[in-house]
Parts: C-alpha cells; sequence; structure tokens
DNA sequence: GTGTTATAATTGTATTATGCAACTACTTGA
DNA sequence: TCAAGTAGTTGCATAATACAATTATAACAC
C-alpha cells in the first residue's frame, strides 16, 4: 500500500473543506444556506421526520437540529404535525415554498458541480460520486 | 450525461462535510485543530511564508491567515523572521515542536483515513485521491 | 395507581472559524 | 514629496455547532 496514496487523499481532503468553506462564505449562494440544504433534502426525501430522527441521520446535536428545523418553519419551509403516538413529538414536512426553494438551491448547487466537473468523462463522475458514497459510508 | 451522477455527487458531498464536521467536533483528535494543519502543512511544504500568500493560497481572508498564524505562533509551532526586502512582512517558519506535532497529526489523520478505506483497492485510493485533486482544481 | 427513569424537543451558553471593515505602518509610483 | 498601494493586525459580527439544563410526555417497575 502505497502511503502516499493515502496522504494525496488527505491533503485533498483537507483542501477540500476549505474551498467549499471559502465558497460559502462567498454569499454567492441563494437563499438557501448551506446547513438547511442537507435538513430539506432529508426531510424531502423521507416525506415527514422527527426532530431526534434528522439529528441522528445528520449527525447533529438534537439542539442544533431542533435550532435548524426551528428556522425552516420560520422560513415557510415545513410545517409541523403532531405526532399522534407520542404527545412530545412532531414530524416536520415540507411546504409547497419549502420544495420550491429546495429545488431550486439544487439544481443552483448541481450547476455549480456540473461546471466544476466540466470535460470529465461520466466515468470519472461515476466513480467520484461512489468512492464519496464509499468514504461516507466508511465514516462512522 | 446523467443528471443521476451529479446528484449524487451533490448528496455525498454534502453529507461528507457534515459527516467531517461532526468528526471535528467530537474532540477526539489530538491537539492541533483543524484549521492549523493545513496552515502547517503549507508552511511545511514551502519551508517559509507571508501571511498574504498563506492566505491567498488557501482562500482564507488575510485577517483569517494573519489570527490563524499567531495561534500557531502562541503555541510555539512557527516562528517569524523579518522579510529583509518589505519592512511590513515577515516569514513564518517551523519550528520542531511545530514540525513534530504536525506529523503526529498527520500521522492521526493519515491513520483514520486508512481505516475508512479499509478494503478498497489501491486502485479506488488512487482513482479518489485523483478525482478530489481534479474537483479541487475545478473550485476555483 | 404511583413514583422513577427514559426520552423528545427546546433554550441557555459557549466555542470555533470565518469574513468585512477599519486601522497602522511600510512600500511603490507619479 | 505626496498619493496610492499593500502587509499585517484588530474590531466587530455571523454562522454552525455541541454540551448543559430544562420542560413535558412516555415507559417501566412496584
Amino acid at each position: 500500500m502505497e502511503p502516499h496514496l493515502i496522504e494525496s487523499i488527505d491533503l485533498e481532503l483537507a483542501l477540500l473543506i476549505r474551498h467549499l468553506t471559502s465558497l460559502k462564505t462567498s454569499r454567492t449562494s441563494p437563499n438557501l444556506d448551506r446547513s438547511a440544504y442537507l435538513l430539506l433534502q432529508y426531510i424531502h426525501n423521507h416525506e415527514s421526520v422527527g426532530v431526534k430522527t434528522l439529528a441522528d441521520a445528520l449527525r447533529l446535536d438534537v439542539s442544533t437540529a431542533s435550532r435548524q428545523a426551528a428556522a425552516l418553519e420560520q422560513k415557510g419551509y415545513v410545517f409541523r404535525t403532531p405526532d399522534p403516538q407520542d404527545g412530545r413529538a412532531y414530524f416536520l414536512k415540507l411546504t409547497d415554498l419549502g420544495r420550491e426553494d429546495f429545488f431550486a438551491y439544487k439544481v443552483f448547487r448541481q450547476t455549480r458541480i456540473l461546471e466544476i466537473t466540466e470535460g470529465w468523462p461520466d466515468e470519472d463522475r461515476a466513480k467520484f460520486g461512489e468512492l464519496l458514497h464509499k468514504f461516507n459510508q466508511g465514516l462512522r
């Protein structure tokens, strides 16, 4: 096993975070902030979800998940429906506005990725997604 | 071009950031904090560097670079030598301690990556590094 | 039924990393 | 010589996050 391979991944990951952080802060992105994106995406994919589940799935502290959920609600992106089984809990669901803005931001992001990966063979794009997924799976 | 490929990269990147952030905050890492790592690495690779150069290279605001440099100096990881050509500027160089702790942290990180990519063929490790590099190059 | 423990969510508090703005002091160019 | 440019620092504010504490409901044991 070539140590250089790991070293390269190490460096490139560190740089990736830095670069993405820099982008995030450059305020060129639409309304939706980054932390909200993952939440909206999760809610979108699961239709209806409680705060605890969100927090667990996204490895956030419940307090953070709770705050982000509240922010989304405040923006009109999600609404709450009480959990009939548990008086303490509720489910978050996307509003129409939430869905719209989510898609808009998603398109924005994916357009960016398309630009960044311009000239890449589809094979590389597929492989990148795959390896990222694999890496994420290993991150537990 | 399969839209699904971009979508997958999009999701996996978002998750990656989230997961890595979660790790960062879990306080399982050694002394060196993450933001410092990139600085130390850059200084290590270039032996001697000014704040402006650091900031530019790492896409940080100079104020951030300046602060991080100051923190590193405070920790005894770097020292300053005046730039003979410019009375306003100085170069940052690694101390022995800086070098040691940098390597220790580097080993820690790379051990983690090794674990995460356990079972991966070398080919995949190489490809991952390569594609990350390529993606980073596109991020301008 | 009662009391204890567990748990969902919220609020308080603090930390980290970052960027924009303002400033100081040195350098460069007209 | 003076104005504009620039290296670096400090002030101020924001975003994202986690640990701690709290409140209210649910589950479990007796």
